[in-house]
DNA sequence: CACAGTATTGCAATGCTGTGCAATCCAGTT
DNA sequence: AACTGGATTGCACAGCATTGCAATACTGTG
């Protein structure tokens, strides 16, 4: 309990040598004899030395900190975005902090004053928006800011999006050619710019093909959202044979619902397509066609952008690929 | 990218006031007149300071910052673990660090070093075991350790697990009074604590009532484990008739296996429980008999120790409440 | 052996905040 | 008016590591 963490100082009495001596052993590229770099290596270790990082943080005007903001920790694709982040991350020698903004609304904006007051070299935000005030503060300070699937027109922040449009045109191609007319898009009523632009652009490509599409949106973006859902379009007149869920938990919801409440058999008497492709989209029960986030794709790309000096305020769109399972026919 | 933090010397110049009536404005407790405080704040409000936690943590010698070192991040058991902790540490002042341990096997010492270098307050371990020496290296840094489900018997670290044996016990029970007699107990290889005292103490209850338990072990904690493992268990010459999961991921595998490739009824022809009580088991498709995991206690557990000065080296034993649903015949 | 050139090393300043200590201010009292 | 006690305030040091600069040691060459 006496909370005494060893410094360079005391390193650099035992080893017989300056404090300098001991920084320069633990800085990249810095000049010391093999001689004096075996001493300090041999005294670091009996003494339990650890170079401070927040010192070390606080002279370089850089910490090594990033911080993850983030809502709904425990969801399958959240979790399996923070995973790859956090690799990558520890890759490249940074470290994650990671700030849960399930509670309140403008928690956002608190994770990133939080974010400053460590000095945090950048954020990643996969949750809400921040105020755009503060995301300028952020950047005015030298931090930098990543979104990830969250359209927004601000200038500073590296974008990052999936071609959500795309994936949608394809799904309807695919039900189309399984001989469906009856279109149904099931969504939250969560609102963000991914979800809305799967939603419209299904739409926009069902008119192309003279085809309507019912949609329908509750609650929050998960299973029970589904089944929700399904009670809602399954039991209208001129009921859907195939529905494209904006995300896989939704789907998973609403094919339970639709087999046991309904007594639908899937893919037979309705397609379904999800989004995401989370680790239960392949489980037995769903077997659900579906587009995988690229995950890892999106780690490396938010963490090169952030190792690199230049090219600010970027814009990317990132490709969703095709699963191909058996919730739609044919194939 | 000029990475100029706003410091407390030019909200002082600002304000007209002395460094040190900056500094005490944004201390608990401190000595400030009203109308100083005032000025302070709105200078600092004006200019975007906020107080440099790395100084303060080098300071005060103590960051606020607590690492969680994780395995498996993607899983829905740890995610949610993961959820509760970071939003009990931020409800006490804290923040967390994430480590991520998937990779390499020594990577939980690589993680504790990570934690010493960036000053964490204390480290809570979600996945392997630290090696001893490090985890002295920690204690004697006045650094605190808490191992959730990983019992050790370490001297100096909180150590937290469920009373697994007396969850099996339970499950035997029900399984009995189901009416079944011939059972299996389906395990990953990992061999965790926890994992084998699930395994042991039903194995143990089983006998008491001169009943035989078949013990299957495959892979990785995880769905295709289950799926592996109702290969081997189903296809034996007495075909179990009830089987215990050691995780639910392994339950939603072993169930989706039976159903699809034998084409065995839940629970008519088979029961069979869980533990962790995932999201997933709450599914329609599995509607899952199993243990709940008190995540939030845990949290709490695991938090307010960190708070508290004394008391080090306790070992808290907590209870899993089963969770009935219909994969157990009767109830 | 002298000298140029390079590799090491130590000094001291720097980054930012918290806090003990002494000085100062203010209000209230006799 | 002088004095007392408490609240504020500023000074200066501590905490730990990095790094420019100048001094020193060392290597090789003519």
């Amino acid at each position: 309990m006496s909370k005494v963490f060893v410094s360079a100082q005391e390193v650099a009495e035992r080893a017989g040598v300056s404090r300098s001596a001991v920084s320069r052993t633990f800085t990249q590229g810095a000049s010391v004899s093999a001689e004096t770099r075996r001493k300090v290596l041999e005294a670091a270790e009996s003494l339990g030395y650890h170079v401070n990082h927040l010192a070390r943080g606080l002279m370089r005007n850089e910490s090594g900190i990033v911080c993850l903001i983030v809502s709904e920790i425990g969801t399958p694709y959240r979790s399996a975005l923070i995973r790859a982040i956090t690799q990558q991350l520890q890759l490249s020698g940074k470290i994650a902090m990671l700030i849960n903004t399930d509670r309140s609304d403008g928690s956002v904006d608190l994770a990133l004053r939080q974010a400053i007051r460590y000095r945090a070299d950048a954020s990643i935000i996969l949750s809400g928006l921040p105020d755009k005030r503060i995301a300028q503060l952020c950047l005015k300070s030298g931090q930098r800011l990543v979104l990830i699937n969250r359209d927004d027109d601000q200038e500073g922040p590296l974008r990052i999006n999936l071609d959500d449009a795309e994936a949608a045109r394809r799904v309807l191609t695919a039900f189309v050619r399984a001989g469906c007319r009856n279109l149904a898009f099931a969504n939250s009523e969560a609102g963000t710019p991914s979800l809305m632009a799967r939603e419209s652009g299904f739409i926009a490509a069902a008119m192309e093909m003279q085809l309507e599409v019912t949609v329908a949106r509750y609650g929050h973006t998960g299973y029970e959202a589904g089944r929700v859902l399904a009670q809602r379009l399954l039991t209208l007149p001129h009921r859907p044979d195939a529905v494209f869920c904006a995300t896989d938990l939704i789907a998973c919801g609403f094919m339970d619902a639709a087999r046991q409440q309904f007594s639908i058999s899937i893919p037979d008497q309705l397609c379904v397509a999800g989004f995401d492709d989370i680790e239960q989209a392949s489980w037995a029960s769903y077997d659900l066609t579906t587009f995988a986030q690229p995950v890892d794709e999106i780690a490396r790309t938010a963490v090169m952008w952030l190792s690199q000096g230049q090219d600010l305020n970027e814009r990317v769109k990132l490709h969703a690929e095709l699963v191909w399972r058996s919730s739609i026919r044919g194939g």
